[in-house]
DNA sequence: AGCACGCCGACT
DNA sequence: GTCGGCGTGCTC
C-alpha cells in the first residue's frame, strides 16, 4: 500500500503528489496528516489518498514516519477546495491547504488527540434503576464513589474522560454495564458549551420578509442576491434560513465582514438558535481557533459565524451560505493566495447542493449584475420594517463654506443640527473614512483632485520623495503649483483624521461626551463591545469613528447622523472608489431614524457626483446604471480585468530582473492576442519596499474577463521559477500599492 | 523550502 | 594545498 502526500512546503518545485510506503500495520486514511521524510529532513504532510499502485521505482520509496492524528484532519471535499484554490489563483497545493488548517495543526504543535471517555449506558428510567442497586435499604448511600460518578455522568452529554474519574468505580461500572467507553477527541473546551442564551419569542415576519423566505427555501436555484436596504430586517430572513436548514439536519455558514462585531452577531443567533454555533474572528488566539475548528470538525456546532477564513469551516451536510453584506472589501483576502469569500462560496455549494444567499443594501457591481443576467435570482426587500421611511439626506456643499470663510471641519449646518440634538439630548453619530486621511491633493475651491495623465485615477501624494505617484502604472510627476482645473493658488492634502475631529468637537461643544472609535482608541479585546455598550447607554452624547461605526450599530437616540471625508473616499485611487462612497453614505444614512425623525448630513467638495446624488436619494438603481455604464466603456472589472503580477526578492535587482524578463515572455506569449488587451505596465509596486522585500509589478489590464489572454498570462505566472524571487498573481487587485 | 554537491577565488 | 563562496539539482 502507497500513501499519496503532499508534503508542506510552500514552493512549486515540490508543488506535487509525493508516494511513501505505507509499514506494515500503521493505518492510514486520506486526509491524515502524516510525518514523512524528505530528502534530509522531516517534514509533515497531507494524504490525498491511498493506492495500490505506484509509479515510483522501488529504491526511490521511503516509508510514512508516523501518523499524526487520530482522525483525519481533512475531508474529501477539502481536497477539491484547495485544488480550486492552487489552480485559481496560483499558489501551490500545500499553501492552499493551509488555508483549510488550523495554524495549530501545523509545525508539530498539536495534533488530533483521542482518548477514552465514560459516558452513560442507562437512561430516564433505567438511570434510576441503576442508581437505586447502588443505594442502601434506607436510601443512603451504599457506592457512594460510583454513585458520584453516574451523577457527575448525567450532567456530560459528551462524557467524560476516564483519566478525570476513579478507575476503580468505573471499572465496576463497566462490568454493570452503566456506563461504556467512547474513543473521542480531546479538548476541555469542547466540554464548555456555551449556556443557552435566553431564548427570544420569534418575531412576527412583514410581507417582504415572509416573500423572500418562501421564495429561498421553495426556490430549485441554487444561488440568491438578497437586495434589501437597510432597517428591512434580513438578518432575521437568514436566521429562519438557518433554522431550516438545521430542522433538515443541514448546517449553516453565515459570513460577515471583518468589523470586530462578529460577537454582536454570534450574541443575536444565539438568542434565536438553540443550537451549538462556533465562532470564529480575527482576535481569537491560535489555541481558540483551533479549539473553533475541532468543533466543527467533530460535528459538534452545526452553525458557524465568522470572517472570510469561515467560508473553509469543515462542516459537512452543508445546507446554506449566508455573505452578509457580500459587497465589503474584507471578503478579498490580502495575502496570497488572493481568494475571494464570495467565490469559494459558490465552489462550496456547487459541491454540496447548498444554497448561497448573498445580503447587501448596496450590492457589489460585480454580484448585481450577475443577478441581473440570472446567475444569482435576485431578491428585493425595498422597504423598511414598520413602515419608516428612509431619512432624507442633506448634502452639503464644502466649496461654499470654503468660500465662504470656513475652512474648518464642521460646516454651519452641521453645527447648528449637533447643537439641536445637544440641547434636545439626542444622541449623534459622525462618520470618517477609515482613518481620514488621504494622500490625495485636492482644490478646496472647486473640488478637483490631481489625476494621472494616462489612468483617470487620482495620483498620490509620496510625502518622502515630494512627488505624486500613480499607483495604476508608476507614473510621477511634481507637485503643481496651482490647481490645474481652476487655476486656484492652495492644493490641500484630503482630509481630516478622527483625532483632530475630536479636538475640533471638544473645542466646538465643550459640554458634550465624546466617545472615539478607531484603530487607535480600539485596542483592547473587548474595546468594542464596551464603547458600543457606553454608547447605547447614554454615556456619551457624539459618537464619532471609522466605517467600523457604521454596521450594526443601532441606537435608537441617533437623530443626527453625518458623514466627513467623502471626497477621501471619492477620489481614491481605485477605479471601486465611487461604489465604496455610494456604500458608506448609505450605510450611514441607516444609522440615524431608526426612531422615525433623524438627520443625515454629507459633507463634500463633490456634492454634484453621482455617486453622493444617488446616495442621497436612496436610489441604488440609478447608482448602478451610471456606474456599470462608466465601468463597461472603461473595460473596469465586472466587465474588464486586471491581472497584478507581483515580484518581490530581498534584493531589489533579483525582483527587478525577474520582473523584466517576464515582461518579455509575457509579451511573446501575448503576440497572437493583442486585441484582448487594453494595457501592460510594468513599474516599481507603488510602495517599492515592504517588510524588506523589494517589489516590482505588471499589471495588465483585460479588455474582458476570462479571455484566452488572461490565460496565456496566468499559466505564464504559474511556470515562472526565479531565484529568490517570489511571484504573485493577484486577479482585480483591491489595492495596487 | 532546505540541503548536499561541486566548481571557482583567496588564504594559512 | 584547503576553506568557503553560492549556482544547480533533488527530494517519493
Amino acid at each position: 500500500m502507497y500513501a499519496r502526500v503532499i508534503v508542506d512546503i510552500a514552493h512549486p518545485d515540490v508543488d506535487r503528489v509525493f508516494d511513501y510506503l505505507v509499514p506494515e500495520g500503521m493505518e492510514l486514511e486520506a486526509g491524515c496528516r502524516v510525518a514523512v521524510p524528505f530528502g534530509r529532513q522531516k517534514k509533515e504532510g497531507l494524504i490525498v489518498s491511498l493506492s495500490e499502485t505506484t509509479e515510483v521505482p522501488a529504491g526511490k520509496l521511503r516509508p510514512v514516519l508516523r501518523r499524526l492524528d487520530a482522525m483525519p484532519a481533512l475531508r474529501p471535499e477539502d481536497f477539491r477546495i484547495a485544488e480550486y484554490l492552487a489552480a485559481t489563483y496560483h499558489t501551490t497545493m500545500a499553501q492552499a491547504l493551509r488555508l483549510l488548517l488550523p495554524s495549530r495543526l501545523r509545525g508539530g504543535r498539536s495534533t488530533i488527540r483521542t482518548e477514552n471517555f465514560v459516558e452513560l449506558a442507562v437512561h430516564g428510567s433505567e438511570y434510576e434503576q441503576a442508581v437505586g442497586t447502588l443505594l442502601k435499604k434506607d436510601g443512603s448511600p451504599r457506592y457512594p464513589k460510583q454513585l458520584e460518578v453516574l451523577e457527575r455522568l448525567r450532567l456530560a452529554p459528551r462524557g467524560i474522560r476516564l483519566a478525570d474519574l476513579p478507575a476503580s468505580s468505573v471499572k465496576t461500572l463497566l462490568k454493570k454495564k452503566y456506563v461504556r467507553m467512547r474513543e473521542d477527541t480531546v479538548s476541555k473546551l469542547l466540554e464548555r458549551r456555551a449556556a443557552p442564551a435566553a431564548p427570544e419569542k420569534p418575531r412576527e415576519l412583514s410581507g417582504e420578509q415572509k416573500a423572500t423566505l418562501y421564495t429561498i427555501l421553495h426556490s430549485d436555484r441554487q444561488k440568491f442576491l438578497l437586495h434589501g436596504v437597510t432597517g428591512s430586517g434580513k438578518t432575521e430572513v437568514y436566521i429562519r434560513i438557518i433554522r431550516s436548514m438545521l430542522e433538515q439536519g443541514r448546517t449553516a455558514i453565515l459570513l460577515v465582514p471583518e468589523i470586530s462585531l462578529t460577537p454582536q452577531t454570534y450574541d443575536y443567533i444565539r438568542r434565536r438558535l438553540d443550537v451549538d454555533v462556533a465562532l470564529f474572528h480575527s482576535r481569537l488566539t491560535d489555541a481558540e481557533r483551533y479549539e473553533q475548528w475541532l468543533r466543527v470538525r467533530r460535528g459538534l456546532s452545526p452553525v458557524v459565524i465568522g470572517p472570510r477564513s469561515a467560508v473553509f469551516a469543515p462542516l459537512d451536510n452543508l445546507g446554506v451560505i449566508i455573505l452578509d453584506e457580500e459587497h465589503e472589501s474584507s471578503y478579498k483576502s490580502d495575502r496570497y493566495p488572493c481568494y475571494t469569500a464570495r467565490e469559494i462560496a459558490e465552489l462550496r455549494c456547487t459541491l454540496s447542493g447548498a444554497a448561497l444567499i448573498a445580503g447587501s443594501a448596496t450590492p457589489s457591481l460585480r454580484t448585481y449584475k450577475e443577478a441581473l443576467e440570472g446567475k444569482y435570482t435576485l431578491l428585493e426587500m425595498p422597504h423598511r420594517l414598520f413602515g419608516l421611511p428612509l431619512p432624507p439626506v442633506e448634502i452639503v456643499d464644502m466649496r461654499e463654506e470654503y468660500r465662504a470663510g470656513n475652512s474648518g471641519i464642521i460646516s454651519a449646518a452641521l453645527d447648528e443640527a449637533v447643537r439641536g440634538a445637544l440641547a434636545r439630548r439626542e444622541q449623534i453619530m459622525i462618520m470618517l473614512n477609515r482613518r481620514g486621511y488621504s494622500s490625495v491633493m485636492m482644490c478646496p475651491s472647486c473640488g478637483e483632485a490631481v489625476q494621472c495623465d494616462s489612468c483617470d485615477v487620482a495620483m498620490t501624494y509620496h510625502k518622502s520623495e515630494g512627488m505624486l505617484k500613480c499607483h495604476y502604472c508608476g507614473a510621477r510627476k511634481e507637485l503643481p503649483a496651482v490647481c490645474p482645473g481652476c487655476g486656484a493658488a492652495r492644493l490641500t492634502r484630503l482630509g481630516v483624521g478622527t483625532q483632530q475631529l475630536e479636538e475640533e468637537l471638544r473645542h466646538l461643544y465643550p459640554q458634550a461626551r465624546i466617545l472615539r472609535m478607531d484603530t487607535d482608541t480600539m485596542s483592547g479585546r473587548d474595546a468594542h463591545l464596551r464603547a458600543y455598550e457606553q454608547f447605547r447607554d447614554g454615556e456619551a452624547d457624539i459618537l464619532i469613528g471609522t466605517q467600523m461605526i457604521a454596521k450594526g450599530f443601532d441606537f435608537e437616540h441617533v437623530t443626527v447622523a453625518a458623514i466627513l471625508g467623502v471626497d477621501a473616499m471619492l477620489h481614491m485611487p481605485d477605479f471601486r472608489s465611487a461604489e465604496r462612497t455610494f456604500d458608506q453614505i448609505t450605510q450611514l444614512a441607516g444609522r440615524a431614524g431608526r426612531q422615525g425623525e433623524g438627520r443625515v448630513l454629507v459633507q463634500t467638495y463633490s456634492p454634484g457626483n453621482y455617486a453622493v446624488q444617488a446616495a442621497a436619494r436612496h436610489d441604488y438603481t440609478a447608482f448602478f446604471e451610471e456606474e456599470s455604464a462608466y465601468r463597461r466603456s472603461m473595460f473596469l472589472p465586472p466587465y474588464g480585468s486586471y491581472l497584478l503580477i507581483r515580484f518581490q526578492s530581498a534584493r531589489q535587482e533579483d525582483a527587478a530582473l525577474a520582473a523584466r524578463d517576464f515582461l518579455g515572455r509575457m509579451r511573446t506569449a501575448l503576440a497572437g492576442e493583442l486585441d484582448d488587451i487594453i494595457k501592460v505596465r510594468a513599474s516599481e509596486s507603488p510602495i517599492r519596499r515592504l517588510k524588506e522585500q523589494y517589489r516590482y509589478q505588471i499589471l495588465v489590464h483585460l479588455r474582458s474577463e476570462g479571455t484566452p489572454a488572461a490565460g496565456t498570462v496566468l499559466d505564464l505566472a504559474g511556470q515562472a521559477r526565479y531565484p529568490n524571487v517570489l511571484v504573485g498573481v493577484d486577479i482585480d487587485p483591491a489595492s495596487m500599492s
